[in-house]
DNA sequence: CGTTGACTTGAACGATATCAAACAGGGTGG
DNA sequence: CCACCCTGTTTGATATCGTTCAAGTCAACG
């Protein structure tokens, strides 16, 4: 899941008697797909830009519904779902801050989106962020480099559903949100016991995994009783031994 | 799975005195990448291209290796896999003719690739490509887009992997075989008997589903004694109802 | 005709789901 | 402040589906 995504060009603070952008104080200027944007440009996203907070459970996109905006997610967490007609509901992608939104040059959402924790989202018309692409070669550069890393996380999940354990798939989901929440490394050896609290619900993380609330409720227990983590609540984990989630991550035994 | 690819550029025939070039009777000619270059650049694209055939259980990449080029698959099928470090393994994609195959500006292949029919492949080198992907918008528009196919693809699949059972993971396999072996449309009702020969062994496609060898057979024996599908040899299957097949691809019972 | 590899079939087992109940924490109204 | 409820979570008992292990079939091929 290594982000790809170039360094940006050089972002100029406004010059004396330019306006100043909301853009230039945006917590994730850098990092999302708006860094591959000159101070012009960013000048005409911003002018259709507008932010929006999204409480948990708020729906960003139906399935299957029309699409109107695209959106930077500023802070927060986003979970897509995709459903069976029973109502068995898989999650196929969780987003967070400086996360892209949308899927440009498509009419309809593929999948359901819907805030798990309070969320801003910095939203573009579909139209005018569309045009914006045509005429800037590098924002569709980005938007393409994301994409793909977008599936290389999703082929990543693939093998976890078909191939890993509840009890692997558990402390993968954990290793996955502690990486993204910046708590741990990507690669780094374990560091000292690190707190973190987790976006979503048993019932989410069931989803998420491709098993039962209860199995998931288990694993934890058991990855508690094994002293690889510890439990504040339900929410808050502890994270005891990363070298040891890790290789709860995949056992080969 | 609806593809998106934009209709391409009109493709001129060869004006008189203008060099006849190999791309002009490729099979995948419109519906590839290819399909988004004028008569110019698809001679520079020629320029750089050679064929060749790989026998099946032939490999294309191996997983995290260094890759030197991308293809265009004009014929016979491809499969990509990931592996547990104990051996377990899962099918992340499969790809037939017309499909692109590698990961534009990145160093490593996350998969293995490995042809599981007789295929042919059009290579380009991998500097040269991305040269004219980065002189080219278009070209780069047409990959995203097809990126962004693979990847409502592989949430598509996220969902079979993580909530269907075996007997509906069998069933959307040969929907999806038989939809892109062009046998049946995307949505069209039930048309007569049709017959197609399947791409994977037994192995493979346990490897795809997240099941069994043992599991996949007996799928597949239980869906012939309901005369959903017929069975000549292991291989070939005659498609007696896609109608129940959909519903068997889908139960909600 | 014997060997080999791909596939099918059967029986037993086990991981995870299902069903059911108890528990914990946070908010609300009395 | 407490009783109550609501939702999310944990725990336990049992059922089920898919795996595992073990034969057995079949067709291709030397």
């Amino acid at each position: 899941m290594a982000s790809t995504i170039a360094p940006g060009v050089e972002h100029d603070k406004p010059k004396p008697g330019e306006p100043v952008l909301r853009c230039d104080s945006c917590a994730v200027r850098n990092r999302a797909v708006c860094g591959a944007l000159s101070r012009t440009e960013i000048a005409q996203l911003n002018a259709i830009a507008h932010t929006k907070t999204f409480a948990p459970g708020q729906i960003v996109y139906g399935e299957d519904e029309d699409v109107h905006f695209f959106a930077n997610i500023v802070a927060g967490a986003v979970k897509l779902t995709k459903a069976l007609s029973d109502g068995r509901e898989q999650i196929v992608g969780l987003q967070f801050a400086s996360d892209f939104l949308g899927r440009p040059f498509r009419a309809r959402s593929p999948f359901h989106a819907e805030a798990v924790t309070t969320s801003q989202l910095c939203m573009f018309d579909k139209a005018k962020f569309e045009r914006l692409v045509r005429e800037h070669q590098g924002l569709e550069h980005r938007l393409f480099q994301h994409a793909l890393d977008e599936l290389d996380a999703a082929e990543e999940w693939m093998l976890l559903l078909g191939r890993k354990s509840a009890g692997e798939k558990v402390a993968s989901f954990l290793l996955m949100v502690a990486k993204r929440m910046h708590v741990i490394g990507c690669h780094g050896p374990s560091e000292g016991p690190q707190r973190f609290d987790l976006p979503l619900t048993r019932a989410a993380i069931a989803d998420y995994l491709g098993l039962t609330i209860e199995t998931v409720s288990r694993q934890f227990t058991r990855l508690k009783a094994e002293k690889i983590i510890g439990l504040e609540g339900a929410r808050t984990v502890i994270l005891i031994s990363a070298d040891r989630l890790r290789a709860a991550a995949e056992r080969s035994d």
